[in-house]
DNA sequence: CGCATTACCTAATACGCATTAACCAGCCGG
DNA sequence: CCGGCTGGTTAATGCGTATTAGGTAATGCG
């Protein structure tokens, strides 16, 4: 393929192009055929003339227009984004091994909310894996000083590095993480109001007329759990309930699941209501699903149940447990927007999400009496 | 364009050192810091120095890596693209309206190979959305063309436009689509042999004693229906058994849906197998499995099933049907190599990778004679 | 008629990096 | 002492586009 027989633009030493794509035609060639300079190609075809009170005259325009269309014209990006200075991508940083494979991964909405409103915004997405190597990158010590290559990045996941986020902060990088998140101070966060959520659905209860009312969490001392438990006491003492130690069961330990037995215990010590916390695999919510099931109570009749959060993928079958529904692809989002709004210099802190209530089908008024042995 | 004071760059006024405001270290200050030139940083950064013959003093660039490491330095892709160069960016375009939101979305398991395969590879991922408005460019294409910031890109979706992938393929930008594609020619791409898979399948069946067997399908022309089509009536064929127009059943329509009474007729004219095609929802599958199911006739035992794919997710827990399995991350993976060999200048055609066959349990012997009437 | 105003358009330059010709120091063989 | 090295570094340039500071002809105004 000729590479200098209309342009007469000789390459400098091009010697391993592995692919010979100088054909394509640069707003210079526009310009010409156009019989006008590469400057005014540049303002009719992005537009900008009429915005600025510039003014092209409608027939160099239909000239310009015309001679672009003929042969092909085609903007390039990268030279787009070099010389407007910004990229237009937004990064991705998920602590992740790979993507979120499965498809129960709670990562997994959050990256359509993403998506969605970067494309709305016009950005594209870096994804960034945990490990990539890049090669081409200078400081191989962290892979997270890759991200800057974008206008600014979203964390996922609990495992960022508090040091090398603090670092990305203080440099004036925009970021935002998925999650509420105090240790890098500064960074900006979205996160979901679980304090009030799990609030409400206590207040919920009490209000069908629970008087003990018991919350099943994991030994896990995430901000995401212990916000639920803080909403879960919250919610008891607003509406006059026992709150002791008692009130509280750490599950997941071997030797302190939820046993048929337990619950049958628990029923009889005047227990009505449980309520469990949402966790990655949902095991909170199965094992007490099966132990009340397994102790003989029936859920709305003789026990009512509740989830802080979403029941897991593949029971979506059973009927919705009371609870609330955490607006993942709407945090995602808004992450979107916090970060935007850090890239175009606005100051932006943090934002919670208020979750949705959910009434379901779980939760009913007490039985009138207790079974009694 | 808003200049806004904080967020945005050092503007054309050319400010040398941006004292104010940090923006993204560019080479230029990793050089004035490690006391050397611009040159020097890049070929130092490139690696490109002891390839080329060249050589950098292990001083200096030890020098420059530690100056790169603490300025936190990293390249821009924009730049670096248009330098004749590559930034290690793999794009992959979907055209669906965002990420694959549906987590039985038949997408999603493909981005899981190509991530990691990706990764392995060296490269990141750039997600571009289909919709963002991208400039008005020369008029045509709205937004495909933001592809060419990366060194490549993946397509995802049979609704890419064929002209606008031509137009990419003739300028030589390496371009692979998931998925057998005809149409715009020289395009590469990988894609499951769903005709030897399907093929497989009926001739499982026949091996069981099978001598009527009917194929539900959708009515839609892609690629994948009529593969599957192909391989199906191969199948009868090499086999020796009817392949007629009845053999095949388009359903999908509304009036012409799988019920039970055409089950039962079915049965009566002495089909003893059905096999359905996989789609996105799984619909054709759930559709056949509900009507044989009420139509009374048990699985395994009164007539055999088969899946010319992967159930749907939420079917996970119920018995394995006779069919094959799509390797779709291992057809992720097969894309990004042969991308990655697009972009090193090899020819590259396409590929076709094995489905892996499933024996399931929800086929068996036709039984003795089929229910009289 | 001369000068200020428009209305349009162009020249020039920056964007950040890769590439290459040129340069410089030392050093060896003759 | 010179030509020819070789190793090590830099100045200079180009990639294709966006942007801005002019510039020129046509028009308006006094």
């Amino acid at each position: 393929m000729a590479k200098d027989g209309a342009g007469g633009r000789a390459r400098p030493g091009r010697a391993p192009a592995p692919a010979g794509r100088r054909s394509r035609p640069r707003q210079a060639e526009v310009a010409e055929l156009a019989g006008v300079s590469q400057a005014t190609v540049s303002l009719v075809l992005s537009g900008r003339d009429d915005a600025t009170g510039r003014a092209i005259s409608q027939e160099t325009r239909r000239k310009v227009m015309d001679a672009a269309r003929s042969l092909g014209y085609v903007p390039d990006p990268a030279a787009s984004r070099l010389a407007a200075a910004r990229n237009n991508l937004l990064g991705v940083f998920s602590f992740t091994a790979t993507f979120p494979t499965d498809v129960r991964h709670s990562y997994y909405p959050f990256l359509v909310g993403v998506e969605q409103e970067s494309a709305a915004q016009g950005y594209d997405l870096v994804l960034f894996t945990g490990s990539s190597t890049g090669g081409a990158g200078a400081g191989e010590s962290s892979a997270l000083h890759r991200v800057r290559l974008a206008d600014g990045c979203l964390f996922l996941g609990r495992h960022a590095p508090t040091d090398e986020l603090g670092r990305l902060v203080a440099d004036g990088f925009p970021v935002v993480h998925l999650g509420r998140r105090v240790e890098p101070e500064g960074l900006a966060w979205v996160g979901a109001d679980y304090i009030s959520a799990s609030r409400d659905v206590v207040t919920a209860l009490a209000g069908l007329g629970h008087r003990r009312v018991l919350l099943v969490r994991e030994d896990d001392d995430a901000p995401a759990s212990t916000d639920r438990e803080r909403g879960f006491r919250e919610g008891l003492r607003a509406a006059g309930l026992p709150d002791g130690p008692g009130a509280v069961c750490r599950s997941g330990d071997p030797g302190r699941e939820i046993t048929a037995e337990r619950v049958r215990q628990w029923l009889d010590e005047g227990v009505t209501a449980f309520v469990a916390e949402e966790t990655d695999t949902g095991a909170a919510w199965r094992a007490l699903r099966a132990a009340v099931d397994k102790a003989g109570a029936r859920c709305p009749g003789d026990v009512s149940l509740a989830l802080l959060g979403s029941p897991p993928a593949d029971l979506a079958g059973e009927p919705p447990p009371l609870g609330f529904d955490i607006p993942r692809p709407e945090l995602g989002a808004e992450a979107v927007r916090l970060l935007s709004a850090l890239i175009s210099g606005e100051p932006a802190e943090k934002k919670l999400v208020t979750c949705t209530f959910r009434p379901g089908r779980t939760a009913g008024p007490p039985p009138a009496r207790p079974a009694a042995t």
